[in-house]
DNA sequence: GCATTATTTTAATCTATATTAGAATTTTTT
DNA sequence: AAAAAATTCTAATATAGATTAAAATAATGC
């Protein structure tokens, strides 16, 4: 607590600015969004973020990171023993669509890997690619029990990230619409592994 | 024929330069793909394009009434009578993905709207909303004769649609991948459907 | 083969924006 | 309240990339 306490100044304002760098990117891509357009949003200087940031590559690439994490956490709390495969789908899809249209932000910015410098890319791509192959490894656990349908795991998660991952296209911020996507989502990207 | 030879020159390599941009756009976004690029990919030099395009938001904007064009077209093909809505939407999910993976290209880059001035974005936007409307008319029609269950259609429509248009993302030109999608998610979209 | 038209290139301009250095201000510590 | 540290700003630089004009090349019709 008593060193949190020393983080904390500096740590909030850098999470307010990947939150801001993600709400800008979201809407108008990486290069689209200009220095002076994320820090607008937190009513400071376009140079102030160099104080948090090494370089404009920086901020993407740290918002990549912090997706990857929400990611990881709402996985983290679907599983739990005693669950089928289907319903930790359930679970991890409402978690991480919960995250992503409420209150910690729009934290998925997951179209702008181009613009990664390699290192980075690297990073992001691994974590990406283990993000989805633990969803792949649920689903498959889910027909080994019998919760979900054989099908093909791939394609299958390609499908349902898509259409999560596509969420900050059309989304942007009106709390009721949030409401309904949190309780609808889940159910529509889970309807079709029934058996 | 006759006239159209004359047209074919010029309006081929506009199509060559459309698909150019189309790619690009897709893989590093709009602000991230210079003319430079673009034209690379033609072999030519960035400044060849002002011939075809009056500026580099003209580009965009033409992508996306060709992507239009080509959505309505899988829709026009896939309405036949006597079929029932989920016929329908089966259908125009296949027409759609085989376009959209297939030689004609990558079509669709429904990802830069903002990018658009505002003349162009609104009549993109409307273009985008009658195609949404047409296919949740699509589900309405298959709740009602009963080859779709019940379900909230504007949502229903919002994940299909996500799924698909983020297939640009991670499909990369691979033919044997563009098979697996055609074949795969026109079945893995409307399982969930079903009655 | 010549004249006209269509297409592409070279070279120059203009602007937006990332980045940096140092000054100014605000916050924290004592 | 003064000193030190943390945070933000002002002002200047540098560069990439869009755009334009005019020249050069290629294609086409006669």
């Amino acid at each position: 607590m008593a060193q949190k306490a020393d983080e904390t100044r500096f740590e909030l304002q850098k999470d307010r600015m990947l939150r801001a760098a993600a709400k800008c990117f979201n809407e108008k891509g990486y290069s689209g969004s200009s220095l002076k357009d994320v820090a607008a949003v937190l009513g400071l200087t376009d140079a102030a973020l160099y104080y948090y940031v090494r370089n404009k590559e920086e901020l993407v690439y740290l918002c990549y990171v912090r997706a990857a994490a929400v990611g990881q956490e709402a996985m983290a709390r679907a599983v739990r023993d005693g669950l089928n495969g289907m319903d930790i789908v359930r679970r991890y899809l409402r978690y991480h669509i919960e995250i992503m249209v409420g209150d910690r932000g729009p934290v998925a910015i997951m179209s702008e890997i181009p613009s990664l410098k390699p290192v980075h890319r690297n990073e992001v791509l691994e974590l990406s690619r283990r993000h989805s192959a633990r969803f792949e490894g649920i689903l498959e656990t889910g027909i080994e029990d019998g919760s979900i349908a054989p099908c093909d795991v791939r394609m299958t998660g390609n499908a349902i990230m898509g259409s999560i991952n596509w969420i900050p296209k059309w989304y942007h911020g009106d709390p009721a619409m949030a409401k309904l996507i949190a309780t609808q989502f889940p159910v529509i990207l889970t309807r079709g592994l029934r058996p």
